[in-house]
DNA sequence: TGTGCAATGTTATAACATAACATAATGACG
DNA sequence: CGTCATTATGTTATGTTATAACATTGCACA
């Protein structure tokens, strides 16, 4: 199977993070993995399909690429922007991690970012709610540093 | 036509969110307010649109129903959950605000909470990143009070 | 070498959302 | 009151995102 290159780096702590779950890095998935790396942005489910049958010159059923995503997000390789249906390759993939993101409104570009301090407080504001916090999704939009720059001189 | 019974309190608050933006708060606009009200729960834009047509006895397009939710969030009267792709009456519609929500995985209820020290956090790990926000959409997903007692006991 | 499970393939369809264009209702204003 | 501009709604079609149901393949391990 033709894949995008990958970075003999990111292909290790890919296969670490699979080896640890007794999961399996087929070369579909790296295939599906490889290609949103390549690309750099967030990407629809459909676009990816757009893209891998590009690079592998034959068809493939969206269910296919949703089962990669998956197994990709399960693994937390990969993660799912909520507010725009995107998916993102993940930017640590050494550790596991729940994640915020912003996301810049003028040219796409997406920062994935950790604090334990809004992780703190989120389970705080829960708590005070009587409610029992299992993942919390957090989106910012806005614009990135380029962008808002370039807004105004 | 005919709408969900909607308590006067409610009614006055849209009519009053409406009237401060100039915005027409039609009948058909109402329906699909007060059914959103009268359900008590999040609702997908096609749940929604089964409901009104049910109340209504007549078929209902979806761009209708669209454009009602359309409306109703850019009036502030309604939001949208991103990572369930549903719609929720605001629960504090007699002010602009921006809200974060806990929702519930077992019973599907959803809290609206409005927390300024999460507001100001993010605002504040953005800046940190060069990143100028606009809005954040922020889901908490977990067990309810109710959910969480009931698990174990 | 079979047998059980994980992965993939195939076809179809469900669920969510918008485009493009026509018609009707409303409000402003002479 | 009429008419004109604007806003809202109706209608049909289509685009986009995601999953169901079931068959087949491939790999691991007894």
């Amino acid at each position: 199977m033709k894949t995008a290159r990958l970075a003999a780096k990111w292909r290790k702590l890919a296969e670490g993070r699979c080896a640890e779950k007794g999961a399996r890095l087929t070369p579909a998935r790296l295939a599906a993995y490889a290609e949103m790396l390549a690309c750099g942005r967030p990407l629809s489910a459909y676009e990816l399909i757009g893209l891998l049958e590009q690079r592998q010159e034959r068809k493939i059923a969206p269910l296919t690429v949703y089962r990669h995503l998956d197994f990709l997000m399960q693994t937390g390789l990969v993660h799912r922007l909520q507010s725009t249906q995107t998916f993102l390759p993940c930017d640590h993939p050494d550790h596991a991690h729940e994640s915020q993101f912003l996301l810049c409104s003028s040219c796409g570009h997406v920062d994935e970012v950790e604090s334990r301090g809004l992780e703190t407080l989120l389970s705080e504001i829960a708590n005070e709610h009587g409610f029992r916090p299992d993942n919390a999704v957090v989106e910012v939009k806005g614009l990135c540093g380029s962008c808002a720059d370039g807004e105004q001189g």
